[in-house]
DNA sequence: ACACAACTGTCAAATAGTTTACAATTGAGC
DNA sequence: GCTCAATTGTAAACTATTTGACAGTTGTGT
């Protein structure tokens, strides 16, 4: 558990498992903003900037992370500088990312944000900083979360979760199922999110 | 003007004037993020990913952009590779900002996204790479911005924005008046933005 | 000082989303 | 197979927000 509000510690990455990444209301609703996954880094915000941590990172499933204390990391960012080109560019990466999410919210209609979020979920792991994990992950279709999750992450009701996932039902772009949701039509799913 | 989209092209920093930095829904209505005053950099992400920008900008009052290109930034990094340590605080903080944001739009209530853009709007240059710029407008209570503007940021109708500033003029939190509003108390603004 | 554009204030009807409540279904563990 | 927790489906009452329309106000430029 890396609660938000830590003081920095390090550079992280989650070796096993899956880590939710989300801040809570004072009411104790969790808000979702993602999972991070085998491969993934995290926790270099504080670390190079030294404030408190930005989110709370919890083990959803059993995990093993990766952890490089601070004092280490700094030795070995001196010693291999050439390190900082793939810190800028996981940083961008994480940016980019975040910024795509504030004009999604920024700009799309309920219905639209939830398709983008389908397909957000749909090709999840783009946050690694390594090429390591392999992309056969492409094509997926299915994805495994509940609608109670979906609702938390774009800050809306589950009923309406479901009533806008059924909807997408009917138009025959996906199929809904306990615990998971398959994709027919990505195109079609696409198309719901210009701006 | 710097459109989204554009191929990635250099690296800029505002001289003078004032940028607006937004994205466009397909009905032609903007999608505002925030403003580029004097100091502030941008376009790094392009720069560091080779991907297309992220937003547009343009200016909204007649503005002074610095501009590197890349070839030459590349040359700079070369020459000066313990740049990159202040670039990577750069993107850290534009990080941190964004995610501040989507934890906004993500968990707050309308009223409460209102209060915290009203905040940011008091103390927003602060993305600046270089404290070059005097920190003398700390204490702003000044917020130069139409109800309308405020309505694209937060992506809710101007009769909402009215409504609910009317309510904080009630509440003697603001004053309201043509083109501009007063904050008369910050703190009792941010108690309606915890979570 | 006049005209005009930009901005603010207001209202009613229509739409969208939340809340509360409860039933039905599914999957996991014993 | 049975039980229980998690998840999904549904509906009605309520609240929030949008839309469209229009009037009033303020600042700018001539």
């Amino acid at each position: 558990m890396f609660a938000k509000g830590d003081a920095p510690s390090g550079f992280y990455c989650v070796i096993s498992g899956k880590m939710r990444v989300s801040s809570y209301t004072a009411d104790g609703k969790e808000a979702l903003l993602t999972w991070l996954e085998p491969g993934q880094w995290f926790g270099e915000i504080s670390l190079f900037d030294g404030l408190p941590r930005t989110h709370d990172s919890h083990a959803q499933i059993d995990s093993k992370v990766l952890v490089i204390p601070s004092n280490e990391f700094a030795v070995l960012l001196e010693k291999y500088p050439e390190l900082y080109k793939h810190i800028v560019v996981l940083l961008c990466q994480k940016l980019r990312q975040s910024f795509n999410l504030l004009e999604d919210t920024a700009s799309l209609s309920t219905k639209g944000q939830l398709a983008r979020r389908l397909i957000l979920l749909c090709n999840n792991p783009k946050m690694s900083i390594s090429r390591t994990m392999p992309d056969n992950q492409e094509a997926l279709t299915r994805i495994t979360v509940s609608q109670e999750s979906i609702a938390s992450m774009l800050n809306i009701s589950r009923q309406t979760v479901n009533k806008l996932l059924q909807e997408l039902q009917k138009s025959q772009i996906i199929v809904l199922n306990y615990g998971h949701i398959d994709i027919l039509d990505m195109a079609q799913l696409e198309s719901l999110t210009v701006r």
